[in-house]
DNA sequence: ATCGTGCTTCCAGCGATTGGAAGGTCAAGG
DNA sequence: CCTTGACCTTCCAATCGCTGGAAGCACGAT
């Protein structure tokens, strides 16, 4: 409860060049599980080890997370973080194909929210019709039975 | 292949009161393994069956059917098909409970809505200054990576 | 009898997490 | 030294709404 913060249960941190996932976890503000999640699935590399098993977390690494997060946080597929952490990584990349990634991106956050919209639409003139009171007839399930 | 269409493989349809999985499935637009999965969830009760054991429904459980695929077409989730059949069957309820269930989900929708078009608009937003050529700089990357 | 289709059940997986159990490890306090 | 408690490890299961496959009956037509 007494944590200064900087370092936990981790081995000391900046002599083996690392901190402990809990602290990756603070400092990128991705989940501890996600991490390992993350990794199992190949979007992170597999983390360093202390001699006992635990993972270890350079900057670059949490780094890395931190932008994992971000790019989910604009909901980006799992898998369109990968092209975009690798097109990260490599600066000698063409920023076209980034554009590219982008793009598709924007056009299915689009195409979904036309679609939430028309839903939405539809069950807003259905409900302007439902006069909503003790009366049982209500064009909604009027509707929705067909 | 020389199917006449109205009856399918079952035992003769009208004269038991029902037609098969796969005519219902038809006849409703729901996917005959979601119709079984639907049921194994408790979504729609367990249908009657053959002799030999095949699910038989009525032309009442089909327009049931009918009915969760449109719901299911307009984003409702599972839980709320569920108390919009209850609903539907009971004709006395009040159409206020309707329109409140229905409210509900125009809510999650705008919600949902409004988030994506927030996303979509920080992206565009990074589209437009990233110039998308030869040159590997970004500003989605950099963006990304805070 | 045999073919082809449809039906049955069960089991497993998708994507992206989240949760828990069972056990090892660390630093600090008594 | 030994306990405490926070942290770490792995593995397994659940979520939601499906979708797919495998193995095995049932049916109608040839």
């Amino acid at each position: 409860m007494d944590k200064t913060g900087n370092e936990g249960a981790g081995n000391g941190g900046a002599a083996t060049g690392g901190v402990t996932i809990g602290d990756a976890a603070k400092a990128s503000g991705v989940n501890a599980k996600l991490i390992r999640y993350y990794e199992s699935i190949g979007l992170i590399p597999q983390a360093g080890r202390t001699a006992s098993g635990y993972r270890l977390y350079s900057p670059a690494e949490v780094h890395v997370l931190r932008f994992v997060r971000r790019a989910r946080g604009l909901w980006f597929s799992i898998e369109q973080i990968q092209t975009l952490v690798g097109l990260w990584r490599d600066r000698d990349r063409s920023s076209a194909e980034v554009k590219r990634v982008a793009q598709a991106h924007m056009d299915e956050l689009e195409a979904k929210i036309a679609e939430l919209t028309a839903m939405r639409d539809s069950l807003r003139r259905l409900a302007e019709a439902c006069h909503g009171d003790d009366r049982p007839d209500c064009p909604i399930l009027h509707d929705l039975a067909g």
